[in-house]
DNA sequence: CTTGTCACTTGTTAATAACAAGCGATCTAA
DNA sequence: TTAGATCGCTTGTTATTAACAAGTGACAAG
């Protein structure tokens, strides 16, 4: 799935390989924020990700360990995706591309109680996601 | 430079639409923590970034006013970029993709003792980058 | 047993990146 | 003073990726 040549051994780069894109994060997003976990879900979530991008980005990060997907209980069809701990690991970059994007967006969406909280009390908001996720 | 047409109001999304590809981070990079501040420093910079896709990248950094490129004293051909302060901004994001790269990344090139610090001492570092760019 | 929902796949078109070459401005050395 | 090197790009072509539209097989509901 991912690609086999690497570009370096920078972290940086290393990490790019798996989120430098427009859709992976957002996917992550879904999940970590919004308490998604479907495949439609993912479809309908706002910027309009097309089906074979979201298959292919679903399929990368469960084949990297970073969501999984499990078979849904009260539907057969349907298959609900978690963070894997690698996947969690993820939330911490999220938090700060959230304080960057609602700091410099006029038009952000997100509150300034929640970017405010998020720069002084990182440690907790983190915590109080992962919470969630339980 | 940039896109017009939003995908979402979201601070996630927002932020991608910058530095959602598998370049920009990495010249922020090269300012921010290698000492790197010419065209042809970032092009000899590892990855290989393409000449078009770097002027592209430093274009769109620049008119977002994320990056400034000043006339360098010495040689009135080579431009100096450097960072604003919404690039400065960035080195959190920077600093939890270091993270998360140098955790997981068998072959990172990242020093346990860096991603420890980063850890454990996050303000600190992103002080210390900081300073090293007056 | 039909109809709808589900997570995809497939095919086509549009956009972007990779690659290779070249260009004008400036600087350097003979 | 001028030939060559270096600088940050631009331009053209090919390859890769994404966007868009449609369809498919597995299951479920009525």
């Amino acid at each position: 799935m991912r690609k086999t040549n690497r570009r370096s051994n920078c972290p940086i780069s290393y990490t790019l390989d798996f989120f430098g894109d427009k859709w992976a994060l957002l996917i992550l997003r879904d999940i970590a924020l919004k308490g998604r976990c479907f495949y439609k879900e993912f479809l309908k979530a706002g910027e309009g990700i097309a089906t074979n991008v979201l298959s292919d980005r679903l399929k990368m990060l469960e084949s990297e360990g970073i969501i999984v997907g499990r078979q849904y209980e009260k539907l057969k069809t349907m298959k609900a995706y978690s963070l894997t701990e690698k996947g969690k690991a993820v939330i911490p970059i999220l938090i700060e591309i959230i304080i960057w994007g609602g700091t410099f967006d006029p038009d952000t969406e997100a509150t300034e109680q929640f970017i405010k909280e998020a720069k002084n009390n990182r440690d907790k908001v983190i915590n109080t996601i992962l919470e969630s996720l339980e």
